[in-house]
DNA sequence: AGTCCTTGGGTTAACGGTTACCCATCTCTA
DNA sequence: TAGAGATGGGTAACCGTTAACCCAAGGACT
C-alpha cells in the first residue's frame, strides 16, 4: 500500500493540512521543528506524492503533452523531446508524448492526451512542414514545433532553412568553391526554402544563382535502391559533364552518404576534388563518413526548449512564427 | 472550462452515476435509449474523461512508467517504446518514459515516475547490460528490458546474443566463407556473449573456433577519430597478413561502416573479396551502405511488446530471464 | 394475491491533496 | 492590562469519478 498524507499525519499527531504544508507548501507557517519531524516521518514511511490527487484538485497535471505527427523513429524526435524535457523539468513538469500514425487522427490523439489533463499541449512534426490544425484545436494546442500552423492561429517554431542554406553556401564560397551543385530533397518545404537560401547566397557572392544546378534526390523512396541509383546517376552526370562542380551540397546527411559512395565510384577525392556539405548533423552518420562530414545541425533541441518556455510562461503570441538558427558543424569534408 | 460528468448529468436530467455508467461502464444496466442520449450530450459538450480523477479513485493511472537508464538518443530506444506502446494501447494504457542521466539516480527518477501512480513500471537499458537494482525497488519494477537484474529479483528480457552470433556466423559459413574475423565491441556484455556464439558456430562447422581472430573496436571512444583509425589498422593488418579473411563480422553497423571505408582503402571488394555482416540493423546506415549491409536486427520492438504483456497480465515470474531472438536481415554484403 | 426477480436509476461515501477560513495561544505595546 | 498582531495549527469543503448499496416499479410465477 502506498502511504498518504493521512498516514503521516496520524503518526505525527498533527492534521493532514499541516503535513501538506510541511512537505509541499514552502511558505506555510509552522515551526521548523514540526516541519522537520514530518519530513522525517514521510521519509521513513516512503511517502510519494500522489500527483493524480493533486492534479484533480488543481485541474491539471504537471505534464506537457506532445502530439507527434508521425511514428517517432528519427533521432531528431528524441532531440525535441529532450529539449522540452530539460526546460519542463525546471518547472517540475514532465513530458508526455503520444504519436499519430496507425490510423489515429489528430482529434483522437489530442483527446487521448487531454484525458490526462496536461498543463499545456504542443504539436511536433517530424520534418519541417505546414500543418493545418482543425480550428477547434487551435486554442488547445499552445505551440507548434518544427511546423507552421496553416492559419497562423498558433505560435510556431521552425528551423531557419533559408538562413541555414545561406550560411553553408557562403561557407563553401569562402572556402574557395565556385561551382556548387545542390542535390536537394524534392517536394519538401525544407528543400524549397533551402534552395532559395542557396541561390541567394550565390547571388550575393557575385555567382549566378539562377543558373546553379539543383537536382532532386527521390522523395519517399528514400530508403530504396532507386534513390540510391538516382543520386549515383546525378553525381556521375555532374562529374562527367562539362562543368564539374567543386562542391556538392546535399539535402541531408543520408543523401550525403550516397553522394560519398557515388564520388568514390567516379574516383573523385573529398574534399580535394569536390567538397561535400549537408544538413541535419545525424551524428552516427556524419561523424563516421570518411572524411567526416561538414553539416548544418538542425535546432531540434532548441525548438523543444523554447516550446517549453513558451508553454510554461504562457506568453505565447498566437500566429507568431519564430525561426531558429541551425548550427554549422565543421568536420573535414570541405 | 472542461466539462465534467455532472454537467452532462444536469443537462440530461439524470444522476452522475448514470452518466458514468453510460459512457464508461460497458455493462451498466440502463436502457439503450438513455445511454445514447447521454452519449450525444457528452459529444455535444465536448466531454473528455478526467483520468486524474479516475486515477485517484482507482489508485493508479492507466500508465506504464519506463525508467530509461541513459539519455534516450539511439533509435533503438524508440523501438522499445514503440513496442511497449503498441501493446499497452490495446489495454487503454499509455507509456510514460523518464530518463536517467544528468545527475539523477535511479531512486529519484523512480520516485518521479511513481508520483504519477503508474499501473506498472519497467526499467529499460539502452544497451544490453547487467543492472543491479537496489533491493527496495525490486518489487516496484516489474520487468527489466534489454538488461538483466543482477540479483535475479525481476523478470528480465534480453536479446539472445549467443544465438544471434551463432546464426550470423553459420550464415557466413553456409555462404562459403571459411576464414571469418570478428571486429567486436570490447568491454560489453553483448560482445562477450557474441564472441561465445561466434566461436561455437565455427566449432560446430568443423572450423577452429578457438583460433578465430576477434579484435576489439574501441569502446566509449566510439565517435572519435581514434576508433576510426583503430578499425582501419585492424582491417589493414588483416588484409595484408598471411591469412586474409574472406569475411568480417562487425560488432555493430557503425563499426561496419568503418570497416567498409577501410576495405575500400585497401582495395578489397564487398562481398566478392570479403563478406561483411554485422549486428543492429540501424536502417539509416545499413540500407545505405554500398553494398547494403546484411545484419542481425535487435529484438527491441519485441522486447517492448513482451514487457507490456508481462506487466499488464501480471504473470511475471520474478528472476526469469527471457532471451529474445534477433532477426536476420539479408542485404547484399554477404 | 403475495413473493421474487429484473430493470432503471438514485444516494452516498470514498480516493488524496489543497486551500480558504477559523480558532487558540503567545508576545508586544499603549 | 487589554487589544492587536503574529504564530501554529485545525476544520471542512471541494476537485471528478467510481462502486457499494439502496429503492421503486413492474412482470412472472406459485
Amino acid at each position: 500500500m502506498t502511504t498518504s498524507l493521512s498516514d503521516i499525519a496520524e503518526r505525527a499527531g498533527v492534521s493532514i493540512k499541516t503535513v501538506s504544508g510541511a512537505l509541499h507548501g514552502g511558505s506555510a507557517r509552522m515551526s521548523e521543528q514540526t516541519r522537520l519531524r514530518i519530513k522525517e516521518i514521510a521519509e521513513e514511511l516512503g511517502y510519494v506524492t500522489n500527483l493524480a490527487a493533486r492534479g484533480m484538485r488543481q485541474g491539471w497535471m504537471p505534464l506537457i503533452g506532445v502530439v507527434a505527427d508521425d511514428l517517432i523513429t528519427s533521432p531528431f524526435a528524441t532531440e525535441i523531446i529532450r529539449g522540452l524535457d530539460g526546460a519542463a523539468r525546471a518547472s517540475d513538469m514532465a513530458v508526455f508524448a503520444m504519436t499519430l500514425g496507425g490510423g489515429r487522427d489528430v482529434a483522437s490523439v489530442l483527446e487521448e492526451v487531454r484525458r490526462f489533463r496536461p498543463r499545456a499541449i504542443a504539436y511536433a512534426a517530424m520534418y519541417h512542414k505546414t500543418v493545418s490544425l482543425p480550428a477547434e484545436f487551435a486554442e488547445t494546442v499552445g505551440v507548434m514545433i518544427n511546423c507552421r500552423e496553416a492559419n497562423d492561429k498558433v505560435t510556431s517554431l521552425v528551423p531557419d532553412e533559408i538562413g541555414a542554406a545561406h550560411e553553408i553556401t557562403s561557407y563553401l564560397i569562402e572556402a574557395g568553391r565556385r561551382n556548387i551543385a545542390f542535390i536537394n530533397l524534392p517536394g519538401l518545404l525544407a528543400g524549397e526554402l533551402r534552395e532559395a537560401g542557396f541561390r541567394r547566397a550565390l547571388g550575393e557572392a557575385g555567382l549566378d544563382g539562377d543558373r546553379a544546378r539543383v537536382l532532386p534526390a527521390v522523395r519517399r523512396a528514400i530508403y530504396s535502391d532507386r534513390a540510391h541509383s538516382l543520386v549515383l546517376s546525378h553525381v556521375t552526370a555532374l562529374m562527367d559533364g562539362p562543368e564539374r562542380p567543386d562542391a556538392i551540397l546535399c539535402g541531408n546527411d543520408r543523401v550525403a552518404m550516397e553522394v560519398y559512395a557515388a564520388l568514390r565510384r567516379v574516383g573523385a577525392q573529398i574534399p580535394d576534388d569536390v567538397a561535400v556539405a549537408s544538413f541535419d548533423n545525424q551524428v552516427d552518420i556524419a561523424s563516421r563518413l570518411d572524411p567526416p562530414l561538414t553539416t548544418m545541425a538542425l535546432p531540434h533541441r532548441a525548438m523543444g526548449r523554447m516550446a517549453a518556455d513558451i508553454l510554461l510562461s504562457e506568453n505565447a503570441a498566437p500566429g507568431e512564427v519564430r525561426k531558429l538558427a541551425f548550427q554549422l558543424v565543421e568536420r573535414s569534408s570541405v
